[in-house]
DNA sequence: CTTCAATGTTAACAAATTGTTAAGTGTTTT
DNA sequence: AAAACACTTAACAATTTGTTAACATTGAAG
């Protein structure tokens, strides 16, 4: 796995390198914007840590044109904030940050996170793509196909499909679904229901059935 | 049903207790990950409870060392993470997390995760496919084939007839069946007699037998 | 072959569950 | 700033399921 470490500070680029290097990646070093990018788009790095702030270009920035590149589509980026800089947490995720982590940066802590954020995409090649007579539905597109045609679904209404679809005719329960498709917060039954009939309307209904007292089933 | 809780504040220890003991749970504690693997090992918790954040030994070092005790092999774990620690979701999955509820913690969505996760562990036991002769029973799919055709049966319908068939040829008394099928609501006894009647309307007489003065038995 | 408690049957009613619409709220796009 | 969209909910309608009462039938003991 390849490391790109940008940072203008050359103590901070070599304690990082030190310690990464230990762990057993490969690891390239930029000290600005600008060098980042020409060794990012040579080297194809699986994860690019970033320095936020920097001279010239600052790591949203450098953030942002890398998220340009279709080449680097897969490497993750992690971000090192000062822990005043509360900005840094939104911006960078919405610069396309995949996480970030604040200086001063404990060595054990950024390991484990870099570990994890490495695992995590070696295993995202699972399977997000679920093909059922007519219905395909790719969740990392977030999009559906009905009889080739696209059909757009809001992204509860998508989750929602695309959970009944997993398991295609096992019964979810009502607390199962709000389990797994909204996560933590608590909704009303009406909610799920709602979803269901508007996601009927577009597909038909005939995929999505009520088994009355137990819950929603996706059956051809 | 034992609950270990890890966590370094000792606030959160104390408010969860709390709130579990409440609802009934046999409650473990320990500040650290060290800690936790001790008592987990002696104690062999149903569920642990995992800050994510902790000095040292962080949740999911301790989470992937848990994960490597055999005995502690059915527990599971439940991931407290901050909400801007996006990473915790999928990495604390990866390192084998059950679940993970995001801070600040609201104790009846904790409460709510908790219970589903273990009535599902209790749930986990039994045989959910009985196929006997003509007929196919899937408790996930809520499905009765007969002859390969699809028979729908209505809820009480359903598990009435699932509970007789987990033990083919076995004559189950009135009470047993109130018991497991009916849970704790009291019904009058010719309640009973009226589901098996709707059964053997939509299957056919032969299946269920009445055994005069005993009970009723599912039987070829 | 009676007798009679246990079980079967039916239909009416009650309860539970789901469907639908519209409206309020918050968010994103234009 | 307005408009469009997404999400949730309340209120009510529609539907299905569950229960019971009332009466009929059954079958084993005597």
């Amino acid at each position: 796995m390849k490391i790109l470490i940008v940072d203008d500070e050359k103590d901070i680029l070599e304690f990082l390198s030190y310690n990464l290097r230990k762990e057993g990646y490969e690891i390239f070093r930029a000290n600005n914007g600008n060098s980042a990018l020409k060794v990012a788009k040579k080297e194809i790095p699986d994860l690019i840590i970033l320095d936020v702030m920097m001279p010239e270009m600052d790591g949203i920035e450098t953030c942002e044109k890398i998220r340009e590149i279709e080449s680097l589509d897969s490497t993750l980026i992690l971000f090192l904030t000062a822990r005043s800089e509360e900005y840094s947490e939104l911006a960078g995720f919405s610069a396309g940050a995949d996480d970030y982590v604040t200086k001063p940066i404990k060595p054990k802590l950024l390991i484990s996170r870099v570990n994890a954020l490495l695992r995590r995409k070696g295993e995202n090649k699972d399977q997000k793509l679920i093909k059922i007579e007519h219905i395909e539905i790719d969740k990392d597109k977030h999009l559906l196909l009905y009889k080739g045609d696209s059909v757009e679904l809001a992204r509860k209404e998508f989750n929602l499909l695309y959970y009944l679809m997993t398991v295609p005719g096992k019964v979810f329960t009502r607390e199962e679904i709000i389990f797994n498709v909204w996560k933590d917060t608590f909704v009303g039954d009406r909610t799920i229901d709602v979803h269901v009939r508007k996601i009927r309307e577009k597909l038909g209904d005939q995929y999505i059935k009520t088994i009355k007292g137990v819950g929603y089933k996706f059956d051809v």
